[in-house]
DNA sequence: AAAGCAGCCAACCGCCTCAGG
DNA sequence: CCCTGAGGCGGTTGGCTGCTT
């Protein structure tokens, strides 16, 4: 493992910090602010890197910082800004007022997420699905269910397959990143193979940026890269039988994002739309569809789950 | 009481951006 | 334009702690 420049030139300490030190830094920086960080061990009389200083001040010891547990409202504060930002902790944690990024992220992946995945499932009583769930009101008929569904993780929408072929949309009343890639059931697993996310990498007008974003936080959120229109993923995640698995790329179907445009695969198969003007110019040449895509559309497709 | 386990969180790592030379 | 160093960020790690068996 290498170290950063400004360590390599001494010997440097690491791991927790002591008291003796913690205060050596305290006296420093109250007295002379931090200036240069790369300076301020030696300075300060600290055998730490410069890295390791400025971390130890803005995580722990910096004085505006508010100590303790997180209020419901810091909670629910975390829960809608990280569905409108994704993992951008920094982003976040400047909205919460004497708390960091670091304290923002360990208590979303140790608390949070938690708590939004157990309700998913507590909803949507995965895997049976053999019972009519009763979700804010709207979902009817589900032990027509044929084990299979597609989902729209974005704003908590899914699509569960009709018995005629069609597909019912349901509105859960969950955040949009309650369930991800990693923790989804089996059976909800990717089939996917190849696919284009016919949206831009920078949402404009068209689109809800609000959705766009939050789709993306998911996929982030499941070691995927989205760039460019397109996704890049390991679904599966890790070594199987001594094989590391593959990225694949994918275009993503519209139920995803929930977009009110429509964008017909199978007329598109192979198509790769990197923005939305693009795409509404191709939607133009071409008669739109008259509804909706359908599971059956889904299913003649590589993609016939989709989380 | 001891061992095993799981969760938490402080700290580190690697990457990126930016400014200055 | 390139190089280098500093700062900033998100992902990850590993040690500590408390709970369970």
């Amino acid at each position: 493992m290498g170290h950063h420049s400004c360590c390599s030139k001494q010997k440097v300490r690491r791991g927790l910090w002591s008291p003796e030190e913690d205060e050596k830094l305290i006296k420093y920086v109250s007295t002379h602010g931090h200036g240069c960080w790369s300076s301020v061990p030696k300075l300060a009389g600290l055998q730490r890197c410069g890295k390791s200083c400025r971390l130890r001040w803005i995580n722990y010891l910096r004085p505006d910082l508010k100590r303790g547990n997180f209020s419901h409202q810091e909670e629910s504060l975390i829960i809608e800004l990280h569905r409108l930002l994704g993992n951008r902790w920094a982003q976040i944690a400047k909205h919460l007022p004497g708390r960091t990024d670091n304290e923002v992220k360990n208590f979303w992946n140790s608390t949070i997420k938690k708590k939004l995945i157990s309700r998913a499932f507590d909803v949507l009583d995965f895997p049976s699905m053999a019972n009519p769930v009763p979700i804010v009101g709207e979902l009817h008929n589900v032990d027509a269910y044929p084990g299979e569904l597609v989902g729209a993780a974005q704003e908590g929408f899914v699509y569960l397959p009709q018995t005629d072929g069609s597909q019912m949309e349901i509105k859960l009343d969950l955040p949009s990143h309650a369930v991800d890639f990693g923790t989804c059931p089996s059976f909800l697993q990717h089939q996917a193979s190849s696919y284009d996310w016919p949206f831009p990498n920078q949402p404009t007008d068209a689109v809800n940026c609000q959705e766009v974003n939050a789709s993306i936080a998911i996929l982030e959120n499941s070691r995927s890269k989205f760039s460019n229109g397109r996704l890049t993923t390991s679904l599966g995640g890790g070594v199987v039988n001594g094989v590391e698995e593959a990225e694949e790329n994918y275009r993503l179907p519209p139920c995803f994002t929930n977009l009110g445009q429509p964008y017909d695969l199978q007329k598109h198969p192979d198509q790769t739309v990197n923005n939305v003007e693009e795409l509404l110019g191709s939607a133009s040449s071409s008669p739109p569809p008259a509804a909706p895509l359908s599971y059956a559309s889904f299913h003649g497709s590589p993609c016939s789950v989709m989380w």
